[in-house]
DNA sequence: CTAAATTTGGGTAATTCGGGCG
DNA sequence: TATGTCCGAATTACCCAAATTT
């Protein structure tokens, strides 16, 4: 690969609303889902929770795009 | 505001109920679509299905106002 | 430091899920 | 085959006030 010795790539945090946002649900849900360890997560000084963009991009990215495994007649 | 970088595609989400309202179906209606394979999908960490505007515009635009569509299964 | 917007936490209604029936 | 409804269980949405962030 071609990482010019780049160790600890710079790991993007969104907030609750900005992954709300994205999975069309409400921020309240999105803290659920931290709380219940199915979303990573860190807290800021202040006890607010930031998520890693790359993990919730991966749970974005599990659609069924129309026919994956379709069965034609 | 913001400025966090933009760069992924503005995928609108809608729920169940909101694609059932646009074609005046069931919410379980939409769901069997999903299943079908009719209408692709992703899940929320909790199970519930969001579907992608996009397609569902795409599908309501399908309209057929002349007999020239009149292919069927 | 002040101000506006967001997030937190708890509690309760609405929605969705899944299977089965008509 | 396709759609609508019933049921129970789980998930999600909206209400509030206080704390945190920018």
């Amino acid at each position: 690969m071609t990482a010019h010795g780049m160790q600890g790539e710079p790991e993007v945090l969104l907030t609750p609303a900005e992954v709300a946002s994205l999975f069309r649900v409400d921020p309240k849900t999105v803290t659920r889902w931290a709380k219940a360890g199915k979303l990573s997560y860190i807290r800021t000084l202040g006890g607010h929770r930031r998520y890693p963009e790359a993990e919730v991009r991966a749970l974005l990215g599990a659609a069924t795009t129309s026919d994956d495994d379709a069965k034609k007649d």
